[in-house]
RNA sequence: AGGCGCGUAGCUCAGUGGUAGAGCACUUCCUUGACAUGGAAGUGGUCGGUGGUUCGAUCCCACUCGCGCCUACCA
């Protein structure tokens, strides 16, 4: 093996042959383990947010394969309507070409081509990260069998009324030209203004003030409002203000909306064009007067000068008319949410619009139930609260796009405005009767994006066929997700599996925090500060970091400071750390915070930690050779004592990953890698195997124990580090005596040939004692680790003489001594150095090695952090409340701690006097 | 406005009603036959603040300060 470990040569051939061999599908008929990708955005790249979800994921499948369950782990992609057309749409563009130009065949066939082109993106970064997913049941949205479950499902919800259609407010996006639902609106507050209007009233005595952000749209007003409370305007309500600049006159009216407090206390009404105003206006059956193009401009509906004129524009006309008029009170700056939209960034409208509904309410009682009886449970659980919320104040959802790239709806029109709904034309005519000659025009809109991805737990296992695969791994086990998409998504998978697939379309719901960079930033492209994890994976260079980021910007004036602070966080560009120290950092990480740091220093860490199991690996293998043997075996204390701590890690492991503790998890294997296994047991076999005098049997005991133990600890590693452990465990399964051709397929480790033994732990125990001691001695006196020491033993009891009797070896080797005797009673010792284990002494003779002053230093401070500690227990059981009240156990427990402070002080005063007279004299 | 979360070592974060932990960074020593991507020893914290419950609070409760996120219709 080579001294040190490169994961790039290992890492794409040991996926080739797990793939190859199609080890990742399903097998036998044991109990089903299944988990569903969160289908990526097929024009998207994997990005570290990814990357941490889908090492937690494969290392549970990976933790379930082991285990002997059928695993299955999904994957697909969805088809992200808005988001694939925009990019084909820019293409075309950059051709001189408009999606109209091609006509909706020709361009949906473009985006296939783009597809087929442009989507193996994410599959090829799957595959490096080391995805266990059953690539032959790969899914798309788009697919004709997803395609045809999402038909079925619109069909049977309008069947059952739960889908209509009908004509109200939407969010408009009027760039994109299309219809977006609440959760794709993204609204933040931005500076604007207050402008303060006067409408006359209509009797010419006087006029109201009204306020508004949006002057330009008083053109659509069809009432002014006030509050019936408002003393001030009671006496005005059902008169008139003849509308400026339109002429109108319309209606002052009452409702309890209105804010007496607010600007004026008058509200102009604007059913078309505001949410709220809809409402009212609905309450008091006034008109909706639209007066907005698709693309915002102002249309019919307005005097002829407004009409054509693009919505800023006529702002500020309406505005200089009504300066003009003396009909503007005055012009306050105001801060104001503003809705955009997500993907084109747009200033949205609400614009009245046919559009499609699915009626939520009665889908999302079940769905509340589900998770209030913990058919489904959230993991953190806290998360259940953002759900409850958002579910107990749900709205219909608007599921109709204008788009051409998605789930075409299945409806389709007749010359006299009836509308069909089927699975297919043929289906509508012959359901209803429809003659041939009957022309029928199918619906131009698409679905949401999200209506499709909320069928994806069953629809990418066959339905609405009743299919084996639906039978075995519905419900899934546990959805991996982050928080972020809880309402776009998780609760519409709920919904939609309660109401199709009969029940819950997952277990757990594993919400994981989100991926922050190292100042506490979300990721994003126009914040310049993505990393890509391959990036980590392979190394980059500074100058194609700074490329990369500043490639392709929305907002290309942002591109001068992301290059600035990405030569400074990252001035030597990255290092390659390899998939496993990446995956190995996420699955330390994933802790119950919902904001994750990402730092690469500890990525570099954990690059040392594969380092660190591969170079054990490589001494393991030089030790051991070949296989150690059957003859009959002798296993010394350290053998006893790895397999036994080898035992409580697995435990740990075990509990950590039921419990989603995927830091835990990582916490407890890196801890017994490094600290127990390589730190301890790798140099207490050295004594033995470099000992000509150990037995046969003893040195036999020692190399089982070490590829038994390494053998099963990489198995316990593999999920979280699959290439590494892979590559090591080709060569160490032989040697113990493991047939099989991948790790990843071995069964997960069990208690077999790791047995408790506390009498094991406990000897190991004062061994390391008794090490640190003298350790502590050598490395606070600054002596050379080559300075072999020697030791002498005081006060030793019966059991410490029988401990010392069976290690010497060990406590020789391990605390670098030349010689180690216990004194007899009453022997007298010489100058010494001192450590103290419980009662024991150990004493380093100072001649020629030790500075006395150094030596009185050193106990003058360590008696003064023991009297210390001292004092603080002596306060305690001082306290009669404490002796009075606390658990007898605990009391007991503080007097054995004071009595053995008081026992080390009273050692270490003497030892103190003695180094000082003999310094002085 | 409502909801949720966070504040622990220089940095990034675990954690527990009973002696505060890790990684990185830092100091000193060491190239000893697995590993300098290493080994050994060490420095470093009034656990945001105040009050309460308790024999005992970093942990539970209340208030408070600071920060963040999510939902929401104040024109």
């Amino acid at each position: 093996m080579d001294k040190v470990y490169a994961p790039q040569e290992i890492e794409r051939r040991i996926y080739e042959r797990w793939e190859g061999r199609g080890w990742f599908a399903p097998q036998g008929s044991a109990a089903p383990f299944c988990i569903m990708i969160p289908p990526p955005n097929v024009t998207g790249t994997l990005h570290m947010g990814h990357a941490f979800q889908h090492t937690l994921m494969d290392a549970l499948t990976r933790y379930h394969r082991m285990r002997g369950d059928a695993t299955l782990w999904q994957p697909g992609t969805d088809h992200a309507g808005i988001a694939t057309q925009m990019v084909v749409e820019r293409q075309l563009e950059a051709e001189g070409l408009r999606r109209a130009d091609l006509g909706r065949t020709s361009f949906l066939e473009r985006v296939w081509q783009w597809k087929a082109q442009s989507g193996g993106t994410i599959s090829r970064q799957m595959r490096r990260l080391g995805d266990s997913v059953d690539w032959s049941r790969e899914r798309f949205t788009m697919d004709e069998d997803l395609s045809h479950a999402v038909t079925e499902v619109f069909v049977r919800l309008y069947e059952e009324g739960l889908i209509y259609r009908g004509k109200r407010l939407v969010n408009w996006d009027p760039v994109l030209l299309t219809a977006l639902s609440d959760l794709e609106v993204l609204s933040e507050e931005e500076d604007g203004h207050l402008w303060h209007l006067r409408y006359p009233l209509a009797d010419g005595n006087g006029h109201l003030v009204v306020a508004t952000t949006r002057p330009e749209t008083m053109l659509g007003d069809t009432a002014v409002a006030v509050n019936p409370e408002d003393g001030r305007y009671r006496h005005l309500i059902g008169r008139s203000v003849r509308l400026p600049l339109a002429g109108r006159e319309i209606p002052i009216i009452a409702d309890a909306y209105v804010d007496a407090a607010f600007g004026s206390g008058c509200v102009k009404i604007t059913p078309a064009h505001d949410f709220n105003d809809y409402e009212i206006g609905q309450r008091h059956g006034l008109e909706q007067i639209n007066i907005l193009t698709a693309t915002a401009t102002l249309n019919e509906n307005v005097p002829e000068r407004f009409r054509g004129l693009d919505r800023f524009e006529a702002r500020r006309r309406v505005v200089a008319e009504l300066e003009s008029l003396g009909l503007m009170e005055k012009i306050e700056p105001h801060r104001l949410p503003v809705p955009r939209g997500d993907r084109s960034g747009a200033v949205l409208e609400p614009w009245l619009t046919d559009q499609w509904y699915v009626k939520i309410a009665p889908l999302a009682h079940p769905a509340i139930e589900a998770v209030e009886s913990g058919a489904i449970r959230f993991v953190p659980e806290s998360w259940a609260k953002t759900y409850f919320e958002w579910m107990r104040n749900i709205r219909d959802w608007c599921i109709s796009r204008q788009l051409w790239w998605g789930h075409r709806i299945p409806a389709w029109y007749d010359g006299r405005g009836n509308v069909y709904v089927g699975r297919s034309e043929a289906e509508v005519r012959t359901r209803h009767g429809l003659a041939a000659s009957t022309a029928l025009r199918q619906d131009e809109d698409v679905l949401d994006t999200w209506f499709s991805s909320a069928l994806w737990p069953f629809s990418t296992l066959g339905w609405p066929e009743r299919t084996g695969e639906l039978a075995k791994f519905y419900p899934t086990s546990v959805l991996v997700t982050g928080f972020d998409i809880i309402f776009f998504w998780v609760a519409r998978m709920i919904m939609m599996g309660l109401k199709f697939a009969d029940g819950v379309p997952f277990r757990d719901v594993y919400i994981t925090g989100l991926i922050r960079d190292h100042d506490g930033q979300k990721m994003s492209k126009s914040k310049g500060n993505i990393i890509d994890p391959l990036d980590i994976i392979d190394g980059i260079d500074l100058e194609a970091l700074v490329a990369k980021r500043t490639s392709g910007l929305m907002q290309p004036h942002l591109a001068p400071g992301i290059v600035k602070a990405t030569r400074r966080e990252f001035p030597q560009g990255i290092p390659a750390f390899g998939t496993d120290a990446l995956r190995f950092t996420f699955a330390a990480l994933a802790t119950q915070s919902r904001d994750i740091r990402f730092d690469l220093g500890r990525v570099g860490g954990y690059r040392n930690f594969c380092n660190k199991l591969w170079n054990a690996a490589r001494f393991v293998t030089m030790m051991v050779p070949e296989p150690p043997g059957a003859e009959p075996a002798e296993h010394s204390v350290a053998d006893r004592w790895i397999r036994a701590r080898f035992a409580r890690m697995l435990a740990g492991v075990e509990s950590a990953l039921t419990d989603y503790r995927f830091d835990f998890a990582a916490t407890a294997l890196y801890e017994f890698t490094w600290y127990e296994l390589c730190d301890w047991y790798l140099e207490l076999v050295k004594p033995v195997l470099q000992d000509d005098a150990a037995s046969e049997a003893l040195k036999r005991g020692a190399r089982r124990t070490l590829v038994e133990t390494l053998e099963a600890l990489l198995r316990t590693l593999h999920p979280f580090m699959p290439f590494i452990t892979e590559e090591i465990w080709q060569r160490v399964a032989p040697l113990a005596g493991r047939a099989g051709e991948t790790v990843m397929l071995a069964p997960w480790p069990g208690a077999a040939g790791f047995p408790p033994d506390s009498q094991a732990e406990s000897d190991m125990g004062w061994i390391q004692s008794l090490v640190l001691a003298v350790r502590q001695i050598r490395g606070e006196m600054d002596i050379s680790p080559a300075r072999r020491l020697p030791l002498l033993l005081q006060n030793a009891s019966p059991e410490d003489r029988e401990r010392l009797a069976r290690h010497q070896t060990f406590l020789e080797r391990l605390a670098g001594l030349e010689s180690l005797r216990v004194l007899a009673a009453g022997e007298s010792a010489p100058q010494s150095a001192i450590g103290l284990v419980g009662g024991l002494k150990l004493l380093v003779p100072m001649a020629g090695l030790i500075d006395a002053a150094a030596e009185i230093e050193r106990l003058a401070k360590r008696l003064a952090k023991t009297r210390q500690e001292l004092e603080k227990t002596r306060t305690k059981l001082g306290n009669e409340s404490f002796v009075g009240r606390a658990p007898a156990e605990v009391v007991a427990a503080e007097r054995a701690r004071a009595a053995e402070l008081e026992h080390t002080i009273a050692s270490l005063e003497a030892q103190l006097e003695r180094v000082r007279s003999l310094a002085a004299g």
